[in-house]
DNA sequence: GTGGTCTAGACCACG
DNA sequence: GTGGTCTAGACCACA
C-alpha cells in the first residue's frame, strides 16, 4: 500500500492519512485483520509527527475502521467496518449537499454527475 | 431566502455562508443579476461580523458566483457561473473520492449511493 | 469617441474615465482645444454620478490634460499636455517596476515584453 | 532581503509587500523553495499587523508565487511561478495600456519608453 | 452608505 | 509556534 501525502494541501495531514487508509480498505489493498505499521513506524516512514499519525489512528478506531491492541498493534477491523447507520447517512448527505449544489450551478447534468460517481465507485471495485 | 448557520459546527461560518448562497443559486431562489445584501446588512442579519461575510463574498466573487458592481453592490453573476472546466472536475473528483471510499467500506451499494445523489440532485431541481 | 466603463472592475470609475480620455488624446481622437461634454452631460451619458465625472475632470485638469473654463466649458488643453518632467518619469518608473518584476517571474523574455510595448505603442500611433 | 514599505503611499501595504516579494523573486534574492518568515515574524519585523501580512501571503499563494507547506511554513514556489498564460498577458496588456497612453500624450518617444523598460528589466537581471 | 484597508486581540486546529 | 478563523472597531475611497 502506498501512502502519498501532500504537505501543501489545505487538508490536514492526519485527514489525508485517514482517507488513504480508508481508500486502501475500500480497494481491498488492506484486508480485515491485516496489521498496520505502529504509530512510530508510520510516522518515521512518512516523515511526519507521531501526534499526527496517532490522531489519524484514534479517529479511525473511533469510527470503527481499525482496532488498536496493546500487544498485537494496529489492525484493520476484522469484522469489517461498522455498517452504514442513520447517523452516517446523515453525515453523508450533508457532505454531498454542497458538492451537488455547486455542480448544479456549474451546469453539470445529473447524468454527468452520476456517471462520475459510477466511475469513481468502479475504480474501487475493479481492484476486487 | 433563508440562511441558517450552525455556530457549533466545525465548518467555518464563512464557508457555511458560501455554501448556502451556492445552494440558493442552485435552487433558483437567487437568480442571475439579483442583488445580495451588503456585507454590513448581511452581517447584521446573521449576527456575525462583517469581515466574516466579506470573506465569503470575496471567495464567491473569486470563484465566479457573484460580482461586485460599483453601483448595484453585490449581485449574483448575471451570465451564470463559470461552467465546469477541467480544474473544476478535478476538484470535484477529489472531493468525491474519500466520500465514496468510505461509503464502500460501509457496504453502501453503488445503487444506494447513486439513489441518494439523485434524491439530493432532484431536491434542487424541484424548485424550478 | 466611445467611452466604455466597467462597473465591475476594481478600478474606480473616475480613474477609468480619466484613462479613456487620456487614451482618446493619445489616439488623436480628441485634439487640442476640442470641447468635452460638460460634467452634467457626461454624467448623464454614462449614467454615473456627477461627483465621479467631476473628480476625473479635476484630476485631468490638475495633471495638465484639460482646461476648465467657466464659459467655454471643458476643453482639451490647447498647448498640448505638460511634457514629461522629472516627477513624471519617476512616477512612470515606479509604475513599471512591479509590472516588469512580475513579468520576469513569469519568464516573459525582455524581447517579448518590449514587443508587447511596441505593439501597444503602435496601436495608438496607427490612428494618426 | 530588505523590505521597505511606504506607509504614506496610497498603495495598500499588503500590495506593497506583495510587490516587494515578487521583486525579490525576480532579482533572485529569493530562490525557489526558500522559506519566508512566518506571518507573525514578518509582521513584527515590519511593524505591521499580522493580518496585513497574511493578506499579502494569501494573494501570493493564490497567484502561484508561494505555497504554504504544512511543515516548512511559507516557501517560495519551488517549481517557479506559473508561467505567463493567456489571462496573464491580457492583464499585462491592460495594465500597460493606460501607462503607454499617458506616455504618448507627454511626448515620450517609443524609443525613450522602450529604453526605460530595458533599463528596468536589466536592473533585475544584473543581480543574476 | 458601500466596499476596501488596517489594526488589535482572541481562540483553535495543526504538527 | 504555525496558520486559520472570528470578532471588533476605525478610517478612507468611492459613488
Amino acid at each position: 500500500m502506498f501512502l502519498t501525502l501532500d504537505f501543501e494541501s489545505t487538508i490536514p495531514i492526519y485527514t489525508q492519512l485517514k482517507q488513504q487508509i480508508i481508500a486502501g480498505i475500500a480497494k481491498k489493498e488492506l484486508s480485515a485483520g491485516e496489521a498496520l505499521p505502529s504509530v512510530r513506524a508510520m510516522a518515521a516512514d512518512l516523515g511526519i509527527n507521531l501526534h499526527t499519525v496517532n490522531k489519524a489512528y484514534q479517529q479511525l478506531k473511533q469510527e470503527g475502521f481499525i482496532l488498536i491492541h496493546r500487544q498485537k498493534g494496529v489492525v484493520i477491523h476484522p469484522d469489517g467496518v461498522a455498517k452504514a447507520d442513520q447517523a452516517y447517512f446523515q453525515r453523508l448527505e450533508s457532505s454531498l449537499h454542497p458538492i451537488i449544489a455547486e455542480a448544479i450551478c456549474r451546469d453539470v447534468s445529473k447524468d454527468e454527475f452520476l456517471s462520475l460517481c459510477k466511475k469513481i465507485y468502479d475504480s474501487y471495485h475493479m481492484k476486487e
